[in-house]
RNA sequence: GGCGACGUAGCCAAGUGGUAAGGCAGAGGUCUGCAAAACCUUUAUUCACCAGUUCAAAUCUGGUCGUCGCCUCCA
């Protein structure tokens, strides 16, 4: 049975899908004007792990995760390059998908753009107009936060505390100055498309509303963004949504939390902004998933180097697990399975049960990874030279299958090049004759191309640095 | 002003009523020709502070201090 935090209610409830072993799954994408930052990389590296965990635990997930190709941003942009805002989206939406490939995000099952639902978005915000809930103004087309009595609900604000904190809108077509545009009337220089209230481009939040609901349904499973995004983004969807249809929109809302510098939010002001891109050339992928895992997902989490490096110390150590058991069944020279073997393998499960226990308490990778270090111990004390193929191997499927639902030892072992491994012979052949120095010296020219040896009574063991 | 989160070892980080997981770093040991990896032992009588509730509190309540966030585009 999992359990979800729905930011809704504040607490940890029962997860139940709409439908019987299926989940619909919503998470807001990235605007797509620039390489998508370190924190950006927070919400889809975790919520990809917990669609992982979902189809682990037998659910048929569609997930949709949307690209924003029509924004303030990306038209600023073209308008600096001198190009079409399609260009920059498009080029943008391909880099995307380069660093989500690194960090082993795997595709949604859906990617809409804003740019094809345009038919769709309009269709929603004629039906709002038709029932009371927009107005139009002179072709900019606003949604009545008064007309939607549950405004707030998620943010926990009301409209009245809204509007004290809110700075003095320039607007004064707004009936209420929290009203919201659906539709924009085009400005010179912006794209634009051909709509009932004339030529302009939809707002901001209308979007997620429109791309969730057509393709998942009017109500779905779990909506998930940064925490940033309550307010104003899902307090809005909600309002359109909810509007329209006259139903729930969402039955568990998921936010993550923030990504500091120095325990300060990432900004470009401060100077301290990374894109995941900059991140991803100086350490592996794997590295900053595994760094962002160990954490819980509601937390924020300071990033640094320091913090990175002791990560990939601890990532190392369960690649270590996974190099020793494949070392092992390929020397071992037996095939079936021996006495005592089967007690071990129940140990081991054990731990599996541990793992999924933590997990289906909303997610909690930084305990299932606990988990899994301590599968790694009972491991490393338990398994040796002796052992059959087919223990070893169930073994390692055990281990491998904790580890791929967090994406975690997904990277293939490099093979050696022949030099490398004549030198290998050589330096076994002085160790034979007891020729030591001869021996550490192979050992350190090697070391130095990032080589390590490791000296075990069934040969040499090998790993890059 | 309104809303909210957080404060656990040198560092990171779980744990939300039953006597402090896990990782990194450090120390000692076993193994090794020496290493490496692995394993064993070790590092918080204590969870920002002060009261209170309880047989029992890191966990609940009230208060204090500190850090951070949202209310404006932002994950």
């Amino acid at each position: 049975m999992i359990k979800i935090y729905n930011s809704m209610t504040k607490q940890k409830e029962t997860f139940r899908p709409i439908e019987e072993g299926k989940v619909r799954m919503y998470v807001c994408g990235p605007t797509v004007y620039n390489f998508f930052h370190i924190g950006n990389a927070r919400p889809f590296l975790m919520f990809d792990t917990f669609r992982r965990y979902l189809e682990f635990r037998g659910y048929e997930v569609s997930y949709v995760q949307n690209f924003t190709d029509v924004d303030d941003k990306i038209i600023k942009k073209a308008n600096e390059e001198g190009v079409d805002s399609l260009a920059i989206s498009n080029r943008y939406i391909e880099e995307y998908f380069k660093d989500a490939d690194a960090l082993g995000i795997k595709r949604a099952t859906h990617h809409p753009r804003v740019t094809e639902m345009m038919g769709e978005i309009i269709e929603f915000i004629k039906v709002l107009e038709e029932k009371g809930h927009a107005y139009n103004v002179e072709g900019n087309v606003y949604f009545s936060v008064e007309s939607y009595k549950g405004y707030g609900k998620l943010s926990k604000q009301s409209i009245e505390d809204l509007e004290c904190g809110a700075r003095i809108d320039v607007s004064d077509e707004k009936r209420n100055p929290m009203d919201f545009a659906l539709w924009k009337k085009k400005k010179e220089g912006e794209p634009y498309w051909e709509s009932p209230w004339g030529q302009g481009r939809p707002g901001w939040h209308i979007e997620c509303s429109v791309m969730s609901t057509s393709l998942l349904g009017e109500t779905i499973d779990i909506h998930a963004g940064g925490q940033d995004l309550v307010f104003p983004h899902h307090e809005n969807e909600i309002a359109q949504s909810e509007s329209k249809t006259g139903k729930t929109y969402v039955n568990y809302w998921m936010h993550n939390g923030y990504i500091n510098i120095d325990n300060q939010k990432m900004s470009k002001s401060l100077g301290n902004f990374f894109t995941t891109r900059d991140i991803l050339e100086k350490f592996d992928s794997e590295v900053v998933r595994f760094f962002m895992l160990q954490a819980h997902y509601r937390n924020p989490i300071n990033f640094s180097s320091e913090l990175l490096e002791s990560a990939k110390n601890g990532l190392d150590r369960l690649y270590n697990v996974k190099k020793n058991l494949a070392f092992l069944i390929e020397h071992s020279e037996i095939e079936t399975l021996q006495e005592g073997e089967e007690a071990l393998l129940q140990n081991f499960e054990s731990y599996k049960a541990e793992f999924i226990k933590s997990m289906d308490d909303d997610f909690n990778t930084a305990d299932g990874i606990a988990a899994i270090f301590e599968l790694a111990r009972a491991i490393n004390s338990n398994v040796n030279e002796k052992q059959s193929k087919a223990f070893l191997k169930e073994t390692m499927t055990l281990f491998m299958r904790l580890n791929s639902v967090l994406g975690l030892l997904q990277k293939e072992e490099e093979s050696l090049d022949n030099e490398v491994e004549t030198l290998i012979d050589k330096r076994q052949a002085a160790r034979k004759a007891r020729d030591f120095a001869m021996a550490d010296a192979i050992r350190d020219q090697l070391k130095a191309r990032g080589i390590v040896l490791e000296d075990t009574p069934q040969g040499v063991k090998w790993h890059k640095e």
